[in-house]
RNA sequence: GGAGGGAUACCGAAGCGGUCAAACGGGGCAGACUGUAAAUCUGCUGGCUCAUGCCUUCGGAGGUUCGAAUCCUCCUCCCUCCA
């Protein structure tokens, strides 16, 4: 059992949770909630959900998470609703598409992953992981017609996303205007007092406050936090965007990644991105103020991040790294040994770049070296009809972050 | 149930009988430049064991034609309006 927690007074609870916060919504509900919860030493019931179609967390995912983690050191308790049920219509939120189904097993494998990354960050002890089938996998049609009846088309349009989508002509399907319906039943099935999210997530967030209420359910209070732009600096932090950076990078890809941000979201990071104090962004947004090279305050910061999740020791090394590929130009410490077996003596080079796996397909290949992307052993080539003997090992450069020490072997596999 | 519109490469979107491996934008990749995997500029962006060569693509299946992404028939899916 986790300690008896010791709330501390409202005021001071209420400070930590309004940090970072965009919506916090209603306050004043909030603060009776906190103080009933004090009165009674009882923890609020703190949720997020969690769509187990994308198991890999990203640092934008990190801001939510430390502010669970900031209600838990409160002593309340956090809900985390995987939506293994809700998989099976596919989130629409911010999707121009509708979403494939996923399997059981793909569910589970992800709900798995999702944990280990998880509890990075938050307390265990204090925290309830529940699968949302377990409450909407039992309902009948009766039940659902029930649930479905609280609430208007006219405001489900109301969504952004749904009304972009309308009005583009794309196709929605009934039951994804059903999703924002069960999610909101999840927060009656676990009564839950607060639910966090993202901000593109409010207007889930409240439709769960009317249905908890025609449920005679008290309605929970939302707290809707900044997202963070991805690497590219333009769209939020996602996966579907390839602008991510995850949790479980490895170092010198998390290093790099971070390196590659826009200057003007260095201080953004440094806020919402790290574990950091006010005092800390101030420092930074001092510093950039008054003129300091922002590349220096970025590799502090991707120092930073990196040594959060991988350690002081892999951060340096990461730096390294980065000085070592991207600003001397060298060869990377370590390069993967690849061998490639020819039919013949001698094979082309962009059909031996494609056997080594470093490029997609010959013609791929072909392009590379006629663009002057490709060098072997250091010298770059530029002919694409280069033939390669067998016995021969060369390390070739693909663009500035492949590399392969390949052996080319005469013996047919 | 009725009427009309649509399906094109990773995404969006042109093309509407040959000059189409298919405009343009985004994305991606490469090059130059850079503190940077940023920004900017330039190029590339179906495949093939070495090719001013060959092969396969324009929802699916057939057909017309010397020749089809482009015309016809059927099928599948989507959108809009009317009921």
């Amino acid at each position: 059992m986790p300690p008896k927690p010791a709330f501390p007074p409202v005021a001071e609870q209420m400070k930590v949770i309004r940090r970072h916060a965009v919506d916090l919504l209603p306050e004043e509900e909030l603060l009776a909630k906190l103080e009933r919860s004090r009165a009674t030493s009882t923890p609020l019931i703190v949720k997020l959900g969690f769509d187990p179609t994308r198991p890999d967390l990203h640092i934008g995912h990190t801001i939510t998470l430390r502010k669970l983690r900031d209600f838990q050191r409160l002593g309340h308790t956090v809900a985390f609703v995987v939506g293994d049920f809700t998989a099976l219509i596919g989130d629409p939120s911010g999707r121009s598409a509708t979403r494939p189904p996923l399997s059981r097993e793909e569910v589970d494998a992800n709900a798995r992953t999702f944990a280990d990354q998880v509890f990075r960050i938050l307390d265990q002890e204090r925290t309830v992981i529940r699968y949302n089938s377990e409450w909407l996998s039992p309902m009948g049609f009766e039940e659902v017609l029930r649930l479905a009846s609280r609430y208007t088309v006219a405001r489900m349009l109301e969504r952004d996303d749904f009304q972009a989508r309308y009005a583009s002509g794309s196709p929605i399907s009934i039951h994804e205007l059903l999703y924002p319906l069960a999610q909101a039943y999840d927060s009656v099935a676990l009564a839950a007092d607060i639910e966090l999210g993202g901000t593109d997530q409010r207007f889930n967030l409240l439709v769960a406050r009317d249905i908890q209420r025609e449920y005679g359910v008290e309605p929970q209070v939302i707290l809707t936090l900044p997202l963070l732009e991805g690497t590219d600096g333009r769209h939020k932090m996602s996966k579907s965007y390839d602008n991510w950076i995850a949790l479980t990078d490895p170092p010198e890809e998390m290093y790099g990644k971070t390196m590659s941000i826009p200057d003007e979201l260095i201080a953004k990071y440094w806020r919402l991105g790290l574990d950091s104090t006010e005092a800390d962004v101030a420092a930074v947004a001092n510093g950039l103020d008054a003129g300091d090279n922002p590349r220096d305050w970025k590799r502090r910061l991707a120092h930073a991040l990196v040594a959060e999740y991988h350690g002081e020791d892999a951060a340096s090394a990461a730096a390294a790294h980065f000085e070592r590929l991207f600003v001397r130009h060298d060869l990377p410490e370590e390069i993967p040994e690849v061998t490639v077996s020819l039919d013949g003596d001698v094979a082309p080079l962009p059909w031996v770049l494609r056997a080594a796996g470093l490029a997609s397909s010959t013609s791929e290949g072909r392009r590379l070296v006629e663009q002057g992307g490709v060098s072997l052993d250091g010298e770059r080539v530029a002919d694409p009809g280069l033939l390669l003997e067998s016995g021969r090992t060369a390390v070739i450069q693909v663009g500035k972050r492949r590399f392969a020490r390949v052996t080319l072997s005469g013996e047919p596999t």
